[in-house]
DNA sequence: ATGACGTATCAAATAATGTTGATGTGAGGT
DNA sequence: ACCTCACATCAACATTATTTGATACGTCAT
């Protein structure tokens, strides 16, 4: 999930998305990325749940998804919360 | 930043961090890593700003650091969070 | 059904990251 | 000063990500 963060491209991406939702055709035009590139990064995107997709007939319409968003946010968060249970850092005292 | 949190290695390290302070030493036995592979790893832990390192004497502390991993909250939340400025998705509307 | 267009997938090339063992460095103890 | 131990750095290699162009797929219009 935070390898969507990972990427230069990505983080650019992110923030056209933050704009509001974003057609395929828009997001190429703005980047510096051919189709099939943006394709690999979108599909990196949606599927750690970050950006979700919607297709209206032959376009692909992308936006940031709320619920991924705070779901990264949580884990990240439980991620560098200590623990309920502190160890006593007994390190190698001879 | 993020880069930190993308390695499964590094993963475990944190997880064990959250249990308090540790020595090298002993992450190095609870881990599955050589001496310099546990230093590559704390180096980008520690560059990232999530992770904070104390030496004693000989011997290296590390312990997650609550300004780095706030302030890491804080970023993910502005990268997800809607511009105040929303534009439409005029697309390709032929 | 065919053709055009938007997107996805594939494979090959390249670039970035991670691993490992050898060697360097710096602090402490003798 | 010298040795030892903990950690850092380096270089060679392995693994994983990203880029690119070619091709496949699905939708829409004719």
């Amino acid at each position: 999930m935070f390898k969507a963060f990972c990427d230069e491209k990505r983080l650019r991406i992110l923030e056209l998305l933050r704009g509001g939702e974003k057609c395929a055709c828009v997001l190429l035009e703005q980047l510096d990325l051919g189709q099939s590139g943006l394709s690999y990064h979108m599909k990196i995107l949606v599927e750690s749940g970050i950006v979700e997709s919607r297709q209206e007939g032959k376009w692909t319409h992308y936006k940031i998804s709320e619920k991924g968003s705070a779901y990264a946010s949580a884990l990240l968060k439980s991620l560098t919360t200590p623990n309920t249970v502190i160890e006593e850092d007994v390190c190698c005292k001879l």
